[in-house]
DNA sequence: CTGAAAGCGCTAACAC
DNA sequence: GTGTTAGCGCTTTCAG
């Protein structure tokens, strides 16, 4: 019972109860080493024809699928991609979601979704639970901003992509639009339309209310914003249906002349259509409408639905290849990308 | 330069580069063995106080966010579980998609998502994607029915649980409702309400065929169903507000007596009611509408919509729950849960 | 082009 | 309660 052994013990697989299936076995059948089984599956050309023709052979008779927890461990890339979006109910971000999910999922990559809530309190355990699992990149979707969030993120040296915003000061890379601009661009556009006394409905999150901000200013600049500031009501967020049902009943009590509103999504401008159709409001006639979000019904209601789109599959899409290319130690030139808005004018204007 | 040393060479830390903050680090600082770290960190209660203090202190100062990869390695629980759903966006799955996020997040664990897509092309590379993770369970809403993905999951020893459905010889764990016994309730339901040449819209996927076959079986016992079989319009999955329109026009070109239409989702519904609303058809006065799905918006539309619930959150909750359990190695007593479903009865009826 | 050795960062198993 | 040791399954590094 030598207490120092001269050779090295054999090593013994002490815990292999469950003994799964692994790079080991499929290298001893197709009589190769484990490395060179591992080369034939990662970089098949860096391998002979005869080789890569026997492990393959192995890996179709054993249906062997190789273990990433334990290749992410040893070449520190998880080929994990974390998204963060507010609410995955009723959100504008699916579309965004779809795309990311998508395009990971063509490059090998896998997404892992978060629900931060729009309060703001579980973000910081969603944050560590992210960074936890060591993804090769996070997509951050609406709010999350807390300080100890971006601390550890940055902290974390991990790929960061913020999406539907252009912030002055981004935590890593950007893909979004001018929440300013937009909001501006559609008072502008009601103007041009001959509304003359302009209301909105804003879901109480921090982007809608600048939108609406920047809004209201153009408007008032443009004398369109009413005699005196312009009549708003703020919505809870997540907005609903309800919301520009009560919405717009609120807003009539407030200032009967109004003649557009400016919703801060689809579906709050569908209750307002809704509201609008019930009171027996002629719109667009007596009131215009405009949506923000493009959802896939606004086309399909009647009047179909005045909005402002945003190509989330393209800020899905570009997020993605940001974090791949990082992934893959390739600097990405131009870290930040507007991908802009378009207002599409439909029957409710 | 002794080729064999006796005593093994203390071992040479060679690719830290990034040299990332290791649980060691954070053991060095409490002055404690890395695994006593381990344990004031998972199973504080097994640590005395003092050092329970000291470790956490040491995590404080050095912002340590253990490594949850290595972790799942090494203890073969990755607390990753995946979800695939057919689609994302417009799906009926969202409300169990955030309930299993959400119920997930809070014990710890964190959920990938995939999307399998309708066609079933995609699925086979999925389902591959994600068991190379070594997730703690799968579950799986909609279709996803290849053979080979069957026993890939079923030779992976994963904990699956299917949902939304109530499949004859599922792969593991149920969590779901009756299509079928649906499909009967509303047609006993529209006979009840007086209707008498009722109708369907049904989305090309598999479960709404099932749904409205038993529609038709019972309307037509019911004698329901017109005068030859039962009117009906196939329109392509994932279904549309835009759906819903066409199919009312061809429908009433096909049969204009009807009086009553069984819709697979609350999107065509919509589209239905609205394409009512356009053709000047009072609703329910001439036609009655039954939705599928009871979307957040279905109860504020004019009328609100009479549609048929089925409890998406407590899908999710309990697919998570049986997931867990079983990660956790309890076995699940009832692997099988029927959430049944209500029919809403709103203004459309 | 192929292989041996040495870990990636953590925890299970067994001592003490 | 705390520590020692030996891996989890893979890939990096370095050597042929």
């Amino acid at each position: 019972m030598a207490e120092h052994d001269i050779d090295r013990p054999a090593p013994k697989r002490r815990r292999s109860k469950g003994s799964s299936l692994t790079l080991r076995d499929v290298a001893r059948l197709a009589n190769v080493a484990p490395i060179t089984a591992s080369r034939a599956l990662n970089t098949p050309e860096a391998v002979s024809e005869a080789i890569l023709a026997r492990v393959k052979d192995a890996v179709e008779r054993t249906g062997y699928v190789p273990n990433l927890l334990a290749g992410g461990l040893a070449s520190r890339r998880s080929r994990l991609v974390a998204a963060v979006v507010p609410t995955i109910t009723g959100s504008v971000f699916l579309e965004t979601v779809q795309a990311l999910t998508d395009t990971l999922a063509a490059h090998g990559y896998q997404m892992m979704l978060g629900q931060a809530g729009y309060a703001g309190t579980r973000a910081d355990a969603l944050l560590e639970a992210i960074i936890a699992r060591r993804p090769d990149g996070v997509i951050l979707t609406g709010i999350m901003h807390s300080p100890l969030a971006r601390r550890r993120l940055v902290a974390s040296g991990i790929p960061v992509v913020e999406t539907w915003d252009l912030t002055p000061n981004p935590v890593d890379m950007l893909v979004g639009f001018s929440h300013e601009q937009l909001g501006a661009a559609v008072a502008h556009f009601l103007h041009r339309r001959a509304r003359r006394h302009v209301a909105a409905i804003t879901a109480g999150d921090e982007r809608a209310i600048r939108r609406h901000g920047a809004f209201a200013a153009a408007a008032a600049s443009l004398g369109i914003a009413g005699p005196g500031a312009l009549a708003q009501q703020v919505v809870p967020a997540p907005s609903t249906v309800e919301s520009g049902r009560a919405g717009l009943r609120a807003l009539l009590a407030q200032a009967p002349a109004i003649d557009a509103i400016f919703c801060s999504s689809d579906l709050v401008a569908l209750g307002v259509l809704i509201e609008a159709q019930a009171q027996g409001i002629a719109v667009p006639g007596q009131l215009a409408i405009v949506g923000m979000g493009d959802l896939a019904l606004s086309r399909d209601l009647h009047p179909a639905l005045t909005t402002v789109r945003v190509d989330g599959t393209l800020i899905g899409a570009t997020a993605a290849r940001y974090i791949m290319q990082r992934a893959e130690g390739r600097a990405v030139a131009q870290p930040v990308c507007d991908v802009g808005f378009t207002i599409v004018e439909r029957g409710t204007t």
